[in-house]
DNA sequence: AGAGGGATGGTCT
DNA sequence: GACCATCCCTCTA
């Protein structure tokens, strides 16, 4: 029922589809016997980093590093990082060789719910289980062994959500020290979601 | 080879 | 609002 979005829909600039992916799902295939089929997630937040014009992306140096390498590779692929304790995920965007990503901020819930309270422990509540990009991994499942995969094959991909009314735009979070890049409004995010990661 | 530090989150005050 | 856990990448030498 759930079915993987067209690999076209990664070609878009990296600000378009920032915002073309707030509404999207984000479905990840459990193995066989577990107790749920899936864990889905709906976007309500992502930031656009956008490699050598951006002090605050990671590709900035627009050098591959052993971290930042699949950032320049095709769109659509997944970029994962460790931040501290936490896994933070991307996807890759702009053309081979320009280093560009979208950070997935938050997301829904939507389907999974047993699994995802089981992922982020007993002691967190549900509107907490999704709401920021180290949250979103963890109640989802996703490690760094999905470094380079791809967004639109199974057993982690997007798949297309409901029209989303109305998507508002911002300064990104957590990107002190960045000069210029401090106040770009390249973070977007569903109008009104109690999910977003905070409002500012 | 080692120091520095970060696109975070949970807990305590 | 402050503290810090804790990993591992990146830069410099």
């Amino acid at each position: 029922m759930y079915e993987p979005i067209d690999q076209t829909f990664f070609q878009a600039p990296v600000l378009e589809l920032s915002r073309n992916l707030i509404g999207q799902y984000i479905v990840h295939e459990q193995p066989p016997g577990s107790s749920v089929p899936y864990l889905v997630a709906r976007i309500v937040e992502t930031e656009a980093y956008q490699g050598p014009i951006d002090r605050a992306a990671h590709s900035f140096s627009n050098q591959p590093t052993k971290r930042t390498e699949v950032m320049f590779k095709e769109a659509g692929l997944v970029y994962t990082y460790q931040m501290h304790t936490h896994i933070l995920m991307n996807v890759v965007s702009g053309a081979v060789g320009v280093p560009h990503g979208v950070l997935i901020r938050a997301a829904e819930p939507i389907e999974g719910f047993e699994q995802m309270q089981m992922n982020r422990g007993e002691k967190i509540q549900m509107k907490d289980w999704t709401n920021g990009p180290g949250k979103l991994t963890k109640a989802l499942g996703i490690t760094m062994k999905y470094y380079g995969h791809h967004w639109s094959e199974k057993p982690l991909f997007i798949s297309e959500g409901p029209e989303v009314k109305e998507i508002e735009t911002g300064p990104r979070v957590g990107i002190g020290n960045t000069g210029e890049a401090v106040d770009y409004p390249w973070r977007f995010f569903e109008k009104g979601s109690k999910y977003v990661s905070k409002y500012r």
